[in-house]
DNA sequence: CTCAATTTGGTACTTTAGTATGACCCTAAG
DNA sequence: CTTAGGGTCATACTAAAGTACCAAATTGAG
Protein backbone atom coordinates (compact mmCIF):
# COMPACT_ATOMS: atom_id res chain seq x y z
CA UNK A 1 0.00 0.00 0.00
CA UNK A 2 2.88 2.34 0.75
CA UNK A 3 4.23 1.62 -2.70
CA UNK A 4 0.95 2.66 -4.33
CA UNK A 5 0.87 5.98 -2.44
CA UNK A 6 4.48 6.66 -3.39
CA UNK A 7 3.85 5.85 -7.03
CA UNK A 8 0.79 8.10 -7.22
CA UNK A 9 2.68 10.94 -5.61
CA UNK A 10 5.52 10.50 -8.10
CA UNK A 11 3.06 10.42 -10.98
CA UNK A 12 1.35 13.59 -9.81
CA UNK A 13 4.69 15.39 -9.61
CA UNK A 14 5.59 14.11 -13.08
CA UNK A 15 2.34 15.37 -14.56
CA UNK A 16 2.75 18.81 -12.97
CA UNK A 17 6.33 18.97 -14.21
CA UNK A 18 5.21 18.06 -17.70
CA UNK A 19 2.57 20.78 -17.56
CA UNK A 20 5.27 23.31 -16.82
CA UNK A 21 7.35 22.01 -19.71
CA UNK A 22 4.35 22.08 -21.99
CA UNK A 23 3.73 25.75 -21.19
CA UNK A 24 7.19 26.69 -22.35
CA UNK A 25 7.05 24.52 -25.41
CA UNK A 26 3.62 25.95 -26.21
CA UNK A 27 5.16 29.38 -26.56
CA UNK A 28 8.36 28.31 -28.31
CA UNK A 29 7.27 26.25 -31.29
CA UNK A 30 4.66 24.03 -32.90
CA UNK A 31 6.46 20.74 -33.42
CA UNK A 32 7.77 20.51 -29.87
CA UNK A 33 4.24 20.00 -28.55
CA UNK A 34 3.90 16.86 -30.57
CA UNK A 35 7.29 15.81 -29.31
CA UNK A 36 6.27 16.41 -25.71
CA UNK A 37 3.12 14.36 -26.15
CA UNK A 38 5.10 11.50 -27.70
CA UNK A 39 7.61 11.76 -24.86
CA UNK A 40 4.82 11.64 -22.28
CA UNK A 41 3.34 8.63 -24.04
CA UNK A 42 6.63 6.75 -24.04
CA UNK A 43 7.46 7.68 -20.44
CA UNK A 44 4.10 6.56 -19.10
CA UNK A 45 4.18 3.44 -21.22
CA UNK A 46 7.42 2.44 -19.53
CA UNK A 47 6.04 3.47 -16.12
CA UNK A 48 3.13 1.11 -16.76
CA UNK A 49 5.48 -1.68 -17.78
CA UNK A 50 7.65 -1.06 -14.71
CA UNK A 51 4.71 -1.08 -12.30
CA UNK A 52 3.40 -4.38 -13.58
CA UNK A 53 6.86 -5.93 -13.58
CA UNK A 54 7.06 -5.17 -9.85
CA UNK A 55 3.65 -6.68 -9.35
CA UNK A 56 4.62 -9.81 -11.26
CA UNK A 57 7.73 -10.38 -9.16
CA UNK A 58 5.74 -10.02 -5.97
CA UNK A 59 3.13 -12.49 -7.14
CA UNK A 60 5.77 -14.96 -8.27
CA UNK A 61 7.48 -14.78 -4.90
CA UNK A 62 4.20 -15.25 -3.08
CA UNK A 63 3.50 -18.52 -4.87
CA UNK A 64 7.02 -19.79 -4.19
CA UNK A 65 7.25 -18.60 -0.60
CA UNK A 66 7.01 -21.08 2.23
CA UNK A 67 4.15 -20.65 4.68
CA UNK A 68 6.06 -21.05 7.93
CA UNK A 69 2.96 -20.19 9.92
CA UNK A 70 1.31 -23.37 8.67
CA UNK A 71 4.44 -25.37 9.43
CA UNK A 72 4.30 -24.22 13.05
CA UNK A 73 0.54 -24.65 13.23
CA UNK A 74 0.93 -28.29 12.21
CA UNK A 75 3.57 -28.76 14.90
CA UNK A 76 6.27 -29.78 12.42
CA UNK A 77 9.70 -29.50 14.05
CA UNK A 78 12.91 -28.33 12.39
CA UNK A 79 14.27 -31.82 11.90
CA UNK A 80 10.97 -33.10 10.58
CA UNK A 81 10.88 -30.28 8.08
CA UNK A 82 14.39 -31.11 6.91
CA UNK A 83 13.26 -34.67 6.33
CA UNK A 84 10.22 -33.43 4.42
CA UNK A 85 12.44 -31.43 2.08
CA UNK A 86 14.64 -34.48 1.51
CA UNK A 87 11.58 -36.55 0.70
CA UNK A 88 10.53 -33.93 -1.85
CA UNK A 89 13.94 -34.38 -3.48
CA UNK A 90 13.09 -38.03 -4.05
CA UNK A 91 15.50 -39.64 -1.62
CA UNK A 92 14.96 -42.90 0.28
CA UNK A 93 14.93 -43.07 4.07
CA UNK A 94 18.41 -44.56 3.99
CA UNK A 95 19.78 -41.78 1.79
CA UNK A 96 18.13 -39.11 3.93
CA UNK A 97 19.77 -40.67 6.98
CA UNK A 98 23.15 -40.42 5.30
CA UNK A 99 22.57 -36.78 4.32
CA UNK A 100 21.52 -35.79 7.84
CA UNK A 101 24.06 -38.08 9.55
CA UNK A 102 21.52 -40.13 11.49
CA UNK A 103 20.24 -43.70 11.24
CA UNK A 104 17.45 -44.89 8.97
CA UNK A 105 15.39 -45.66 12.08
CA UNK A 106 15.44 -42.01 13.06
CA UNK A 107 14.26 -40.98 9.61
CA UNK A 108 11.46 -43.52 9.82
CA UNK A 109 10.35 -41.99 13.11
CA UNK A 110 10.41 -38.50 11.60
CA UNK A 111 8.53 -39.66 8.51
CA UNK A 112 5.88 -41.37 10.64
CA UNK A 113 5.39 -38.17 12.63
CA UNK A 114 5.21 -36.15 9.43
CA UNK A 115 2.53 -38.45 8.01
CA UNK A 116 0.41 -37.98 11.11
CA UNK A 117 0.87 -34.21 11.13
CA UNK A 118 0.15 -33.92 7.41
CA UNK A 119 -2.76 -36.37 7.62
CA UNK A 120 -1.23 -38.57 4.93
CA UNK A 121 -0.89 -42.33 4.50
CA UNK A 122 2.12 -42.26 2.18
CA UNK A 123 5.11 -40.01 1.62
CA UNK A 124 3.81 -39.13 -1.83
CA UNK A 125 0.51 -38.04 -0.31
CA UNK A 126 2.44 -36.04 2.28
CA UNK A 127 4.28 -34.33 -0.57
CA UNK A 128 1.02 -33.35 -2.22
CA UNK A 129 -0.42 -32.03 1.05
CA UNK A 130 2.77 -30.08 1.72
CA UNK A 131 2.55 -28.49 -1.73
CA UNK A 132 -1.12 -27.62 -1.23
CA UNK A 133 -0.27 -25.97 2.08
CA UNK A 134 2.64 -24.10 0.47
CA UNK A 135 5.11 -25.41 3.03
CA UNK A 136 7.49 -26.72 0.37
CA UNK A 137 8.44 -25.35 -3.04
CA UNK A 138 6.77 -26.85 -6.12
CA UNK B 1 5.79 -12.09 -32.56
CA UNK B 2 2.58 -11.34 -34.42
CA UNK B 3 1.24 -9.81 -31.23
CA UNK B 4 4.19 -7.45 -30.96
CA UNK B 5 3.78 -6.25 -34.56
CA UNK B 6 0.07 -5.69 -34.00
CA UNK B 7 0.68 -3.76 -30.78
CA UNK B 8 3.31 -1.53 -32.37
CA UNK B 9 1.02 -0.79 -35.30
CA UNK B 10 -1.78 0.10 -32.92
CA UNK B 11 0.53 2.34 -30.90
CA UNK B 12 1.74 4.14 -34.03
CA UNK B 13 -1.85 4.80 -35.08
CA UNK B 14 -2.67 6.06 -31.58
CA UNK B 15 0.27 8.48 -31.60
CA UNK B 16 -0.67 9.83 -35.03
CA UNK B 17 -4.29 10.21 -33.93
CA UNK B 18 -3.20 12.07 -30.81
CA UNK B 19 -1.05 14.38 -32.93
CA UNK B 20 -4.10 15.29 -34.96
CA UNK B 21 -6.10 15.91 -31.82
CA UNK B 22 -3.28 18.01 -30.36
CA UNK B 23 -3.30 20.24 -33.46
CA UNK B 24 -6.94 21.09 -33.01
CA UNK B 25 -6.65 21.60 -29.28
CA UNK B 26 -3.60 23.80 -29.84
CA UNK B 27 -5.79 26.21 -31.73
CA UNK B 28 -8.86 25.99 -29.53
CA UNK B 29 -7.65 26.73 -25.99
CA UNK B 30 -4.80 26.65 -23.49
CA UNK B 31 -6.05 24.26 -20.79
CA UNK B 32 -7.01 21.54 -23.24
CA UNK B 33 -3.35 20.94 -24.14
CA UNK B 34 -2.63 20.05 -20.56
CA UNK B 35 -5.69 17.83 -20.58
CA UNK B 36 -4.51 16.07 -23.72
CA UNK B 37 -1.10 15.44 -22.23
CA UNK B 38 -2.66 14.05 -19.05
CA UNK B 39 -4.96 11.90 -21.15
CA UNK B 40 -2.04 10.59 -23.19
CA UNK B 41 -0.17 9.82 -19.99
CA UNK B 42 -3.08 7.86 -18.50
CA UNK B 43 -3.80 6.00 -21.75
CA UNK B 44 -0.22 4.91 -22.25
CA UNK B 45 0.13 4.03 -18.58
CA UNK B 46 -2.75 1.61 -18.97
CA UNK B 47 -1.37 0.34 -22.27
CA UNK B 48 1.88 -0.42 -20.46
CA UNK B 49 0.01 -2.18 -17.67
CA UNK B 50 -2.01 -4.18 -20.19
CA UNK B 51 1.02 -5.24 -22.21
CA UNK B 52 2.84 -6.54 -19.17
CA UNK B 53 -0.23 -8.32 -17.90
CA UNK B 54 -0.33 -10.21 -21.18
CA UNK B 55 3.34 -11.00 -20.80
CA UNK B 56 2.86 -12.22 -17.25
CA UNK B 57 0.09 -14.60 -18.24
CA UNK B 58 2.21 -16.03 -21.04
CA UNK B 59 5.15 -16.58 -18.71
CA UNK B 60 2.95 -18.16 -16.08
CA UNK B 61 1.50 -20.53 -18.63
CA UNK B 62 4.93 -21.46 -19.92
CA UNK B 63 6.09 -22.57 -16.49
CA UNK B 64 2.91 -24.57 -15.94
CA UNK B 65 2.69 -26.02 -19.41
CA UNK B 66 3.51 -29.67 -19.98
CA UNK B 67 6.41 -30.48 -22.28
CA UNK B 68 4.77 -33.18 -24.39
CA UNK B 69 7.81 -33.37 -26.63
CA UNK B 70 9.86 -34.66 -23.72
CA UNK B 71 7.12 -37.13 -22.82
CA UNK B 72 7.29 -38.59 -26.30
CA UNK B 73 11.07 -38.46 -26.40
CA UNK B 74 11.20 -40.58 -23.24
CA UNK B 75 8.81 -43.08 -24.82
CA UNK B 76 6.18 -42.65 -22.11
CA UNK B 77 2.84 -44.05 -23.31
CA UNK B 78 -0.61 -42.60 -22.61
CA UNK B 79 -1.41 -45.09 -19.90
CA UNK B 80 1.95 -44.67 -18.27
CA UNK B 81 1.46 -40.92 -18.21
CA UNK B 82 -1.93 -41.34 -16.56
CA UNK B 83 -0.28 -43.44 -13.88
CA UNK B 84 2.42 -40.79 -13.44
CA UNK B 85 -0.22 -38.15 -12.82
CA UNK B 86 -1.95 -40.38 -10.27
CA UNK B 87 1.36 -40.91 -8.50
CA UNK B 88 1.84 -37.15 -8.34
CA UNK B 89 -1.53 -36.95 -6.59
CA UNK B 90 -0.15 -39.18 -3.84
CA UNK B 91 -2.14 -42.33 -4.50
CA UNK B 92 -0.95 -45.90 -3.87
CA UNK B 93 -0.71 -48.49 -6.65
CA UNK B 94 -3.90 -50.10 -5.39
CA UNK B 95 -5.81 -46.80 -5.43
CA UNK B 96 -4.50 -45.94 -8.89
CA UNK B 97 -5.69 -49.34 -10.10
CA UNK B 98 -9.15 -48.58 -8.76
CA UNK B 99 -9.22 -45.15 -10.40
CA UNK B 100 -8.13 -46.52 -13.80
CA UNK B 101 -10.20 -49.73 -13.46
CA UNK B 102 -7.26 -52.12 -13.76
CA UNK B 103 -5.48 -54.41 -11.32
CA UNK B 104 -2.65 -53.39 -9.02
CA UNK B 105 -0.33 -55.67 -11.01
CA UNK B 106 -0.90 -53.59 -14.12
CA UNK B 107 -0.08 -50.42 -12.24
CA UNK B 108 3.10 -52.02 -10.93
CA UNK B 109 4.13 -52.82 -14.48
CA UNK B 110 3.44 -49.25 -15.59
CA UNK B 111 5.31 -47.82 -12.61
CA UNK B 112 8.30 -50.06 -13.28
CA UNK B 113 8.39 -48.91 -16.90
CA UNK B 114 8.07 -45.29 -15.77
CA UNK B 115 10.99 -45.66 -13.37
CA UNK B 116 13.19 -46.99 -16.16
CA UNK B 117 12.12 -44.27 -18.59
CA UNK B 118 12.58 -41.53 -16.01
CA UNK B 119 15.85 -43.04 -14.75
CA UNK B 120 14.55 -43.15 -11.18
CA UNK B 121 14.78 -45.71 -8.39
CA UNK B 122 11.68 -44.64 -6.50
CA UNK B 123 8.34 -43.08 -7.35
CA UNK B 124 9.29 -39.97 -5.38
CA UNK B 125 12.46 -39.63 -7.44
CA UNK B 126 10.39 -40.12 -10.61
CA UNK B 127 8.14 -37.30 -9.42
CA UNK B 128 11.10 -35.00 -9.00
CA UNK B 129 12.50 -35.90 -12.41
CA UNK B 130 9.09 -35.38 -14.01
CA UNK B 131 8.86 -31.93 -12.43
CA UNK B 132 12.36 -31.01 -13.59
CA UNK B 133 11.46 -32.08 -17.13
CA UNK B 134 8.20 -30.09 -16.96
CA UNK B 135 6.12 -33.11 -17.91
CA UNK B 136 3.83 -32.75 -14.88
CA UNK B 137 2.50 -29.64 -13.12
CA UNK B 138 4.26 -28.54 -9.92
C1' DC C 1 15.85 -27.48 38.73
C1' DT C 2 11.82 -29.44 36.49
C1' DC C 3 8.90 -30.46 32.79
C1' DA C 4 7.77 -30.89 28.07
C1' DA C 5 9.24 -31.28 23.54
C1' DT C 6 12.77 -32.65 20.43
C1' DT C 7 15.97 -35.76 18.60
C1' DT C 8 17.87 -39.91 18.43
C1' DG C 9 17.81 -45.02 17.98
C1' DG C 10 16.33 -49.74 18.39
C1' DT C 11 13.28 -54.16 17.62
C1' DA C 12 9.62 -56.50 15.57
C1' DC C 13 6.13 -56.39 12.62
C1' DT C 14 2.89 -55.32 8.51
C1' DT C 15 2.21 -53.13 4.32
C1' DT C 16 3.46 -51.12 0.12
C1' DA C 17 6.66 -50.69 -3.61
C1' DG C 18 9.42 -52.48 -7.04
C1' DT C 19 11.77 -56.42 -10.03
C1' DA C 20 11.75 -60.26 -13.05
C1' DT C 21 9.48 -63.12 -15.89
C1' DG C 22 6.02 -64.96 -18.65
C1' DA C 23 1.66 -64.77 -20.83
C1' DC C 24 -2.47 -63.08 -23.49
C1' DC C 25 -5.11 -59.74 -26.29
C1' DC C 26 -5.48 -56.00 -29.47
C1' DT C 27 -4.19 -52.81 -33.03
C1' DA C 28 -1.62 -50.40 -36.48
C1' DA C 29 2.23 -50.65 -39.68
C1' DG C 30 4.86 -53.10 -43.00
C1' DC D 1 -0.22 -62.20 -42.54
C1' DT D 2 3.43 -61.07 -39.54
C1' DT D 3 5.47 -58.09 -36.32
C1' DA D 4 6.07 -54.48 -32.88
C1' DG D 5 4.19 -51.90 -29.33
C1' DG D 6 0.85 -51.01 -25.97
C1' DG D 7 -2.08 -52.68 -22.37
C1' DT D 8 -3.50 -56.17 -19.37
C1' DC D 9 -2.61 -59.58 -15.52
C1' DA D 10 -0.32 -63.08 -12.53
C1' DT D 11 3.25 -65.24 -9.57
C1' DA D 12 7.21 -65.07 -6.76
C1' DC D 13 10.51 -62.61 -4.97
C1' DT D 14 13.34 -58.61 -2.74
C1' DA D 15 13.49 -54.01 -1.05
C1' DA D 16 11.65 -50.12 0.90
C1' DA D 17 8.24 -47.87 3.59
C1' DG D 18 5.54 -47.45 7.47
C1' DT D 19 3.58 -48.83 12.42
C1' DA D 20 3.90 -49.64 17.23
C1' DC D 21 6.31 -49.40 21.19
C1' DC D 22 9.97 -48.36 23.91
C1' DA D 23 13.93 -45.76 25.71
C1' DA D 24 17.66 -42.43 26.38
C1' DA D 25 20.07 -37.95 25.71
C1' DT D 26 19.37 -33.07 24.78
C1' DT D 27 17.41 -28.70 25.02
C1' DG D 28 14.63 -24.76 26.10
C1' DA D 29 11.08 -22.41 28.87
C1' DG D 30 9.14 -21.47 33.22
Amino acid sequence: MKKIIFVFSALSICILALFQISKYSFISSYTSIEFIIALVAVIFLFIGLYLNRKNKNVKKLQSEEIDWKTVKKLGISNREYEVLVEISKGYSNKEIGEHLFVSESTIKTHVSNLLVKLEAKRRTEALRRAKELHIIVG
